[in-house]
DNA sequence: CGGTACATTGAATAATATCAATCATTGTGG
DNA sequence: CCACAATGATTGATATTATTCAATGTACCG
């Protein structure tokens, strides 16, 4: 789950110095900049390297911007730093949130007329976006970010695979269970034979990701709590207690991650 | 959607003529051939023609047949002929039908230790199978069959995330009318201002594919069945009568798809 | 120190699942 | 070709689950 990090770090390396404090230094707005940052020296060409850094666009978010990204064509979103969910709409109103993103994961965007998607800031970001196609076919001449690229959509497509499972066959504790499992393998700090947590999102985004109400979220966190498997503290801090014994309650088939 | 459709019928090309005649005349059970069929001059280069047909492990199935891949090893599949379906487990015997599969389509199977995915047949089938990372591997070496590989995935992973807003987000009836949606659109024969359907899969297999008991779905259909928007006749046969109304009835956002 | 948004808890409602029975379809053997 | 068994689909009654509606409580921001 981890492989895109080579590429990540890559990128960072390549547009960040300059854009971090040009932009990210008063992210008063969205704010979309040119990065023109000298090319870091690293595994992939220096062709690809240049012409990465020509696509670059750096991307500085405040905590709730919606439409962050430039919808009108499919992007390719690397989180540098913050964190981010991706937002679909269904009619009415209901929203689906498809997923949320850390530090270095990457996020594949697609365009508007398309679906409609939308990937809003949790938090303050600075993200790196890509138009699609120009990514792509930079990724056909370099083998590396191609490989790194590749391994990104097939982890995409597994994660996405795991959460129509969850949606379709697990009930609400499971699913309350096995988001917190996720983000302790992605954004938890070890403790103990548990994880430390520290959730950007809220009840409204866990409940619109794992396809619960809020008061249903909350109930099933309280189950938790009283079960004796996490303990909470103020709305964002959560603490797994066992996390072996989240991974029995989230439904995980025995031997499997 | 159908942007793969050349690789489809390149490799169909250059892996059928000796398969078909040598293991599918009578697939009395799963068969695994070493294709060695004369390389079709296509768009691809001529190289990855000839590795490509190395590769190729041809399998033929029969209605009913699960585990039809090697599951030791991530496994890329194209259907040439029939309907599979892409499984997967959770605890307690649950499974989530993953998606159906039809005739040029591309599959995606993980290995077995990562998750537990299986590919199941719905009717006889004509499998081509091959190693993910051999093909991978050789998809780098040819721009055409690595576009068209990566125009898959990112396929795949809209048809997922589409399926995640569904299950997470959409009622019973929606999700009946979006499979019904899909289906014509993607087995539908042409008629009038609907399609027709001949479902190749069970009330549970759809049931487990949408996250509903086969009970509702049944009880769904005879909705609308009973709104006059479909009819049917036998268990398979389904006459889409008003495709534009259906998807209005799937919670399709006006204007998209 | 409020005020506001968010989170939790409770009671009532609606949706879907479950259990049970009947009906239809398909395939088989006489 | 038909009867019949077996599987799958439909329908009905009930149970369960999660949602909705409503109220209270709590954290975070100026």
């Amino acid at each position: 789950m981890t492989e895109i990090n080579d590429v990540a770090s890559l990128i960072i390396q390549i547009s960040l110095m300059h854009a971090k404090q040009s932009a990210a230094a008063s992210p008063t707005s969205i704010v979309f900049t040119g990065a023109t940052a000298p090319v870091a020296s690293l595994g992939a060409n220096e062709a690809t390297h240049l012409r990465l850094q020509a696509l670059t666009r750096y991307v500085g978010a405040r905590s709730g911007d919606s439409r962050v990204t430039d919808n009108s064509a499919s992007q390719v979103v690397l989180v540098v730093e913050g964190a981010v969910k991706l937002i679909a709409s269904a009619s009415a109103g209901r929203t689906q949130v498809m997923g949320f993103y850390f530090k270095d994961d990457f996020i594949y965007v697609p365009a508007r007329e398309t679906h409609a998607y939308n990937l809003c800031a949790l938090k303050d970001c600075e993200l790196v976006a890509f138009p699609a196609t120009e990514f792509i076919r930079l990724a056909q001449s370099d083998k590396t970010l191609n490989n790194n690229f590749l391994s990104h959509l097939l982890c995409a497509l597994s994660r996405c695979r795991e959460k129509s499972l969850a949606l379709g066959q697990k009930t609400a504790r499971e699913r309350v269970a096995t988001f917190l499992v996720s983000m302790a393998e992605r954004i938890g700090a070890p403790f103990s034979n548990g994880a430390l947590l520290d959730l950007p999102m809220s009840r409204r985004d866990i409940g619109d990701n794992i396809g619960l109400t809020i008061e249903t979220v909350s109930r099933q966190m309280t189950e938790l709590r009283n079960a004796g498997l996490v303990s909470t503290s103020g709305r964002s801090q959560v603490k797994i207690l066992d996390l072996a014994a989240l991974k029995q309650e989230a439904g995980h088939l025995p031997g499997l991650s």
